[in-house]
RNA sequence: GCGGAUGUGGUGAAAUUGGUAGACACGCUAGACUUAGGAUCUAGUGCCGAGAGGUGUGCGGGUUCGAGUCCCUCCAUCCGCACCA
């Protein structure tokens, strides 16, 4: 028997779907494990091998606790909800439900076909069959294949997973986005108790609110008025909805929201990178729009804690605690001034009815304030202007509002600042602080207003500087001349009843006495803010919410799911409503009221939740059972990218913290260990263009005129000259003589160019027409090198009208980089073509071997030979010349010692899921076997288990048909046992260094002591030789281990 | 600026707690074999040196009998956050 990988692997991947292998049980004896991935938006694009990764490591651990007797849930599915879906829909008019369904199920059938309903009637494939869209592949095309959808499902089953697909949830699909709106409903019926710290009903709240009024209640909530029983019972039926609106955990209101023009949508914090979309890097603005929210603020303390209860990666923990930010100080209120100008002393007549509330991490500074700012949307900002200063305050507002987002942020150099005139009271000194605006300080931080300590804070001492105020110092022997100090380390001065205390404890002081003289409170205050959940988009969650007499009410359980409704074009209205607005009231299936909400849930909303449901996957009457929550419990491993640390990560915590509140699950923080999976990086091959400007010469005579440009392909190390300025006339000498060699191509001589009468023109090669362009990597051979006829036929566009100059070496070659794997760098590599070429079993393998699970690495398929040929060796163990060669003989001791010494590394290392170790580990007991020529059926059937979660269709093969067990059975067979017994050897080599370094091995005894060691060793005349006669000044033995002589 | 990670042969990397640096593979060199196969087998391969030997884990220092591993200073690369009071 050959190894035949291909048939095979397909021989086993039905077998386990057709004895469903992998289902996992609901109610079992043996321990639970959860093996978790961050399932997939299935994009057109498919697989390229960087996202199997993770599954691969997933999939052979969870094979492994299946060896290990537990009971193992390993799901899969698809986070279907999305913009390119949508995208595609508003170019095209195809429906998104379309475009996903064929993006995972693909368009070929069982037999490697292209399915009828995707094929013209004139040959032609149809658009939506195609990774690149409006690229004629006509099915006749020999290698039409390449280009058509294959479906997420088809191309992660030719991996061999060992998923439960029973288990398979899809966010868009009705029935799950059911529990999305359900949930959403339990979300806005509750709000955040802060007495029992945690999420109650709504329902609690109200009827508080008919006993007592709110003025008990303690909650999270920017609502800040008091009423009693009485006046709330009195109160409308919208006023009352509007009221518990301030406390609901979603809620509607009137938001700043990251509105983003290009995508016609709001978009969340974690979506905007820099001032642009995460998707597409189109600009964002700042709105403000009637939207959704969710009150997660209200666990920023929670979801701090939380993190110390699971076992992630320092980095995401970080990043996380980074993006909650909690700081802990003081707010401290400043009254206004209220005298006339030009008064100094404080008149109490003309007592302050403002005062300006300021949050401080620096309480223990509050002596060093000598002046205020305010961001310039701060409301108080109108009011407190006195009239000399009303026209510069409204004109560096108006300049601070044109300002993106994007710009403030690139601008943190130049300092900008407006007095107001007005002037606050010092709340201890009652000293007068001017108030200056100025958009170092976010409206949106805090309380958009800060007491500037020019002494103790840079930008501060920055602004204050620039603006010539007064810099005063209030730490104990610091120079400040220089610039601010920020530390906490040091005693305060010149600070009342501060003074002299360490920085520290000035803290607690100050803040116990802000407090006691009523100026303020200790305060803690968190960058986190509440999430946006409105996308003004279609293919999201429609809410379960409609409103009458825009009063928003939840549609009734039984109504759920709300499906969404058939509109005719997938873009807003005219009016800018979502496009959900253009659906006629007979569009939805179900409606009620005035009209239903327009807006659709964002794509983390069906995400938050997924490791929930597949624990009960197909339940109809609740998101999951609570038996079946606590039988699966947390995720016990959950593989994915870091790239989630601050979105899904943080939103599926969230929900799992509400969800545990509220007693639906026992648990309240979802994914107990996490691993995230390094990017595999492709090789890019990119050419250098140059555009040049042509001379011509008129009448063939000295005199030149300038023609059009003309795009060159140039050599690297021409292209490296220019960049450097080091361009010379023997580089320009080059090109020209290339130039002129060159076989012109025939659309260059379509333009009538002559190059005899041609020159370029020197002044246009400039770095600024450099250019490097992405070529597809399968253009390229394995030296760098192209054919121009296949480059210029890959892109006609492109480089059709290019003329190409080759290196020294007559060569046309291209420069390498390694980056991201994406569609627009051309430099994918699919799975699929290596399962065709060496097996599922070689490319898990070889993902695996390539390092680190957790490390960013370079893809290159240089290396997977070697794997591939360890399988080869490995079948020759079992089968010489189409035989078996299994025998029933006892092992020899050698390879019992081989064996065992891999059980107990592939053990070790699977539990600290260095999986590339252990692919080497399979490889040393492989090479030794076949040096000791094993073929002991003793020995061969643990290996083959060992081997059974990395290459599990090889392992099949091996265990049924040369083994002679029972088919598929390897899947759940026993971890074979180690047995230290095996490795105890009669002799141990001691490595011998002197001054540490090693010189010589001594076999010695094992049972040797110490001293015994120490005696055969120095009388051995090797050591003789080192230690020159002399005798050590120390001898260390470290028994079984080393020794070392100090000479 | 803050936080995190990483730095080891020509390449991917290994060395789990301080104990023979470079396992395992790729590549390369030389050879063998053959039904010419992305085959198999043998030997070699950090660098310098003919050899003895010397030297070597980003740089510099320290602790230790012994440091890739622990401590300090610095450098480089990558990732995240960034006027957060």
């Amino acid at each position: 028997m050959e190894y035949n990988f291909n048939e095979i692997e397909r021989k086993w991947r039905k077998y386990w779907a057709d004895h469903k292998t992998f289902a996992a049980e609901d109610n079992s004896a043996k321990p639970k494990y959860y093996v978790l991935d961050m399932f997939p938006y299935p994009s057109g694009a498919g697989l390229h091998v960087g996202h199997p990764l993770g599954y691969i490591a997933s999939d052979i651990y969870a094979r492994y606790k299946r060896l290990r007797g537990y009971n193992v849930l390993h799901p899969m599915g698809y986070d279907s909800f999305g913009l390119p879906a949508e995208q595609y829909a508003i170019q095209t008019g195809l429906h998104p439900k379309i475009t996903t369904s064929i993006n995972i199920d693909g368009c070929l059938d069982e037999n490697g076909e292209i399915k009828q309903e995707f094929v013209n009637p004139d040959g032609t494939i149809k658009d939506e069959a195609l990774i690149v869209k409006s690229e004629h592949v006509r099915i006749t095309d020999p290698n039409y294949q390449d280009n058509i959808i294959k479906g997420y499902r088809n191309q992660l089953d030719k991996i061999g997973f060992s998923f439960d697909w029973d288990r398979e949830v899809r966010t868009s699909s009705p029935e799950y986005y059911k529990w999305t709106q359900w949930i959403f409903k339990q979300i806005f019926n509750s709000w955040y108790n802060v007495k029992t710290d945690k999420a109650e009903s709504i329902d609690s709240l109200i009827a508080e609110f008919e006993k007592n009024g709110n003025a008990e209640v303690k909650a999270v909530s920017e609502f800040a008025n008091t009423f009693t029983a009485q006046e709330w019972k009195n109160y409308s039926e919208k006023e009352q909805s509007d009221i518990l609106m301030e406390y609901r955990l979603a809620y509607l209101a009137d938001s700043w929201v990251n509105w983003c023009p290009a995508l016609g949508t709001v978009l969340a914090n974690d979506e905007v990178i820099n001032g642009l979309s995460e998707r597409g890097g189109h600009p964002v603005e700042q709105k403000l729009m009637r939207q959704w929210s969710m009150r997660i603020k209200a666990y920023a303390e929670r979801l701090l804690t939380g993190l110390e209860t699971v076992d992630w990666t320092d980095a995401i923990k970080d990043m996380q605690r980074n993006w909650i930010g909690k700081s802990v100080g003081a707010s401290v209120n400043f009254p206004l001034w209220r005298g006339n100008e030009g008064e100094d002393a404080f008149d109490s007549a003309q007592a302050p009815d403002h005062s300006i509330e300021v949050f401080t991490t620096r309480p223990d500074t509050i002596f060093g304030v000598s002046f205020m700012v305010l961001a310039p949307e701060h409301p108080l900002v109108d009011e407190i202007t006195t009239a000399e200063y009303k026209d510069a305050i409204e004109a560096y507002k108006t300049a601070a509002s044109l300002k993106s987002e994007r710009d403030r942020q690139a601008d943190v150099k130049n300092i900008t600042g407006q007095f107001t005139g007005a002037y606050a009271i010092h709340p201890f000194s009652g000293e007068k602080i001017p108030v200056w605006i100025g958009d170092y300080v976010l409206a949106s931080y805090g309380t958009g207003a800060v007491m500037a300590v020019p002494c103790g804070d840079q930008r501060d001492w920055d602004f204050a500087t620039h603006f010539n105020i007064p810099i005063k110092n209030i730490f104990e022997n610091v120079d400040i001349s220089e610039g601010a100090y920020s530390e906490k380390e040091g005693t305060i001065a010149n600070s009342d009843f501060l003074s002299g205390l360490p920085i520290k404890k000035a803290m607690a002081v100050a803040i116990a006495k802000i407090e006691e003289q009523g100026l303020g409170k200790g305060k803690t205050n968190y960058r986190l803010r509440d999430a946006i959940f409105s996308r003004q988009r279609y293919w999201g969650e429609p809410f379960p919410v409609y409103y009458k007499n825009e009063i928003p009410y939840l549609v009734d359980d039984a109504h759920l799911p709300v499906e969404l409704p058939e509109v005719d074009k997938y873009l807003p209205t005219e009016d800018g409503e979502p496009p959900l607005a253009r659906a006629e009231k007979s569009a939805w299936k179900y409606s009620e009221g005035d009209r239903m909400e327009y807006n659709t849930m964002p794509g983390w909303a069906g995400s938050s939740f997924y490791f929930l449901r597949y624990m009960d996957p197909h339940n109809e009457n609740e998101f999951v059972s609570k038996e079946k929550a606590d039988y699966w419990n947390q995720v016990d491993l959950y593989i994915g990218g870091s790239e989630h640390a601050t979105g899904h990560l943080l939103y599926s915590r969230f929900w799992c913290k509400f969800l545990y509140d509220r007693g639906y699950i026992s648990f309240d923080e979802p994914f107990k260990k996490m691993i995230n999976q390094g990017m595999i990086l492709g090789t890019s091959a990119l050419v250098y263009v140059l555009k040049v400007e042509f001379l011509k010469s008129i009448n063939n005579s000295k005199d030149w005129k300038l023609e059009s440009g003309l795009e060159i392909v140039i050599p690297e190390s021409i292209a490296l000259k220019i960049k450097n300025s080091e361009f010379k006339s023997d580089d320009y000498k080059y090109l020209i003589d290339n130039l002129n060699k060159v076989e012109i191509s025939e659309s260059f001589n379509s333009k009538k160019f002559d190059l005899e009468q041609y020159v370029i023109d020197q002044e246009s090669i400039r770095k600024e027409n450099l250019r490097s362009s992405h070529i597809n990597v399968s253009l390229i051979n394995s030296s760098n090198e192209y054919l121009i006829e296949e480059l210029v036929s890959w892109s006609t566009i492109m480089f059709e009208d290019m003329v190409f100059v080759p290196n020294t070496f007559g060569k046309y070659t291209v420069h390498n980089e390694v980056e991201k794997m994406s569609k627009s760098k051309f430099n994918v590599q699919t799975p699929d073509e290596l399962v065709e070429k060496f097996g599922a079993d070689t490319l898990r393998m070889y993902e695996m071997f390539l390092g680190p699970l957790e490390q960013t690495k370079p893809w290159d398929t240089k290396g997977i030979n070697g794997v591939h040929n360890f399988l080869r060796k490995l079948w020759r163990l079992f089968y010489s010349e189409g035989n078996v060669i299994v025998t029933n003989e006892p092992a020899g001791k050698e390879s019992l010692k081989t064996l065992h010494k891999t059980i107990k590394k592939v053990e070790e290392d699977l539990e600290r899921f260095s999986f590339n170790t252990n692919v080497s580990n399979l490889m040393i007991c492989v090479n030794e076997l076949t040096e000791q020529k094993c073929h002991s059926k003793e020995v061969l059937e643990q290996l083959v288990i060992l081997l059974a979660p990395y290459a599990p269709h090889a392992a099949e093969e091996l265990w049924s048909e040369a083994l002679g067990n029972p088919a598929g059975t390897v899947s759940t067979a026993a971890f074979p046992k180690f047995d230290p017994e095996m490795l105890v050897e009669a002799n141990t080599v001691y490595p011998v260094s002197f001054n540490g370094k090693m010189r010589f091995n001594a076999e010695l005894p094992t049972a040797f002591s110490a001293k015994e060691v120490e005696d055969a060793v120095l009388a051995m005349p090797e050591a003789q030789k080192w230690l020159e006669g002399k005798a050590p000044k120390k001898v260390i033995v470290v028994p079984g281990k080393i020794v070392n002589m100090v000479v």
